[in-house]
DNA sequence: TTATCCCATTTGTCCAACAATCCTATCATC
DNA sequence: GATGATAGGATTGTTGGACAAATGGGATAA
């Protein structure tokens, strides 16, 4: 959870209170159900002023995670009553959950690709492909590419007509940006690049002539490749090209 | 936005300034990379105080909509930048906002489905034949049946072993909630309800077996039929049976 | 032109107070 | 004894003012 970007800029008061009442939330020193020490114990016990505890209140209460009422307390909230979807810090760093939220990327691509090779119209197609000629314009594996890169998973993402597939997709993507950049630092071969270019266009192919299933079957190869290139494991029984 | 719960409890003061920012943001009047006006001045033309006006910037930071730093103020950030998945509340009024919802939670669970045959355990199957056993106790479509459906569902997205899909399965089905309940005020019809049993009989029998596309299969059509059920309209572009 | 310093502006944090709401204990009534 | 009204303490919600910290820009000097 903790720091909102990956920017190096330190994060505010309030921010860190949140975060550590939600770990002490998460290990369960905090039940379900129970209410909060005050505002103004809180502030005292963290040595901060009440304003503080109150944004970081507000923070977890925005999120589900409790519920504050005037003349009551804040209560916990259960767990499935989660108001968001929210990928922590903690899961990118960690391997196996970083390839399983690959495998829910994959799952979502895919089926994305698969609608957007029904539904797109002819704004979508024109702008995959403009999408397609600045990844071709610049061939080294920089910032500008990887931006490209997720700039066509959007514009894949917006031609399924639909905002909730569009944000999940774009969610994660941004989440997994830090990670790329990383990683992607070992890779910087010309060839490389070539091959995600080629794989792109495969998909932009497929879904130009309305073939859902060709679409899904090249987004299913390039997720693969993608998470080969990034050395992230992913369990085969699922992402075999031929299922 | 707006309101965070179901009840009727009046949104406080930070929520609907927050909200009323949101809407200036969305609609252009201020533009991505403006700055705001100052806290301030925002107090001032809202007739709020000060902190009032911090929560509620707060609460647009957090889900990275704007990004306030000291001394500069805060600027509205591009549109992809969006920090969190969330449903609206006023995604679950609209009719063709909640068809879209349906489907992504479609395309989840089939897909759940789907590894839920490939990887589940024993503990998996006792739990789902447990929910199950509990659905046919119950002939009625009552809470304790709504709440068995959930139940069936967390319990197949648990048997994929992979926390993330477990997450957002569960989050969308919490939102949904709330829906189902409404509108199956009307459907009170056992024959239904038996129908539903039936359903997810089909889907676990599939999983028990290892048959990932038969469990697909039964979980599309098992998704169909419930909007069938609630009235929501999917696009038949994609949930035909066979596709 | 370029580098440095200074200063007004703006957000971040703190403090103290009052209003609105909730919970509980007490009391009155049946 | 049970039940309902009431009062009071406790807690969050909101206000207003103050200072600290950071930013950006302009004045100044080399």
């Amino acid at each position: 959870m903790s720091t909102r970007f990956v920017m190096d800029r330190p994060a505010g008061l309030p921010d860190r209170i949140a975060d550590r009442l939600l770990a002490q939330i998460e290990s369960g020193e905090i039940a379900e159900g129970e209410v909060l020490p005050t505002e103004s114990a809180l502030a005292q016990s963290f040595g901060v002023s009440r304003n503080v505890v109150r944004e970081a209140i507000a923070r977890l209460r925005y999120d589900g995670i409790l519920d504050s009422r005037q003349g009551r307390g804040a209560t916990v909230l259960p767990r499935d009553a989660r108001l968001t979807f929210r990928i922590d810090d903690s899961g990118l760093a960690d391997e196996a959950a970083l390839a399983d939220l690959f495998e829910l990327r994959g799952v979502l691509e895919i089926e994305i690709a698969g609608i957007a090779a029904l539904r797109h119209g002819e704004g979508d197609l024109a702008e995959l492909r403009g999408v397609l000629a600045d990844l071709d314009a610049g061939p080294a594996f920089d910032e500008a590419s990887l931006e490209a890169d997720a700039r066509f998973h959007r514009a894949l993402a917006a031609a399924t007509d639909n905002a909730y597939l569009k944000g999940i997709s774009t969610y994660i993507a941004f989440r997994l940006k830090g990670t790329s950049r990383d990683t992607a630092a070992i890779y910087r071969s010309d060839d490389l690049v070539r091959r995600t270019i080629a794989e792109h266009r495969h998909i932009l192919d497929r879904v130009a002539v309305r073939d859902p299933d060709g679409a899904r079957d090249a987004m299913r190869q390039h997720i693969r490749q993608a998470a080969d290139r990034l050395g992230v494991a992913l369990r085969e029984d699922r992402f075999s090209v031929s299922r």
